[in-house]
DNA sequence: ACAATATGCAACCAAAAGGCAGCATATAGT
DNA sequence: ACTATATGCTGCCTTTTGGTTGCATATTGT
């Protein structure tokens, strides 16, 4: 069950924020992730290295600094799992929908 | 951030592997969602507790059983948020790929 | 060379989550 | 009526998570 381990990663507040901070290109920098979250930089390191482990995001050392990056494929695995739930529950409800107006 | 405690009911195999059992109507009651999960009945409707209070399945009483239903709107919030995430990436990365190659 | 900056790593702590056993209650089948 | 079934509720325990402080190291700007 892969799946969990993604949505583990996006189930909490600060580094859903982190994503979201991620997706608009407001950070791309471990430190400027890291500032602003209301917890302390090291903290904030160790809910970015979820993400990571998540295969969420990416690190890319550059020098003294370290760029951060969004791996849209492991995000998209997600999305068409829900996609997935949906379709099945939704075609066996029509299934059961079309039987009773029969 | 509503969408945290979505991913967050969905971050558990346990809880993901109901939600497929009720997506793919496998299970449909309280106690057949609780079998062969590995762990206790009582263990198991903690489990499902935490996808009702995220409103990603409902429970319906019937006489002395309860009926268990996936809530497609809650999933639906999931799947559009994961998608804004990934259109506002790629958006800027093709920007700046645009650039390049002018 | 020196100071500032960006980051890593480990130990520690409190709170939350995950899971269990025990007991109670209401409904359904015979 | 009696038994089995479906479920609820509470207290307890262990593990995980979220966060901190303190200290070390490497790179960059002056």
């Amino acid at each position: 069950m892969i799946e969990a381990e993604i949505y583990k990663a996006l189930g909490d507040p600060i580094r859903l924020e982190m994503v979201r901070r991620l997706s608009t290109h407001q950070s791309s920098t471990i430190g400027a992730l890291s500032k602003n979250l209301g917890i302390s930089r090291q903290g904030a390191r160790k809910q970015l290295q979820v993400l990571v482990d998540a295969n969420i995001a990416r690190l890319t050392q550059q020098g003294r600094e370290t760029q951060v990056a969004l791996d849209t494929h492991t995000l998209k695995i997600a999305q068409d799992f829900i996609a997935k739930l949906e379709r099945q529950w939704d075609a066996r409800l029509n299934a059961l929908k079309t039987l009773l107006e029969e």
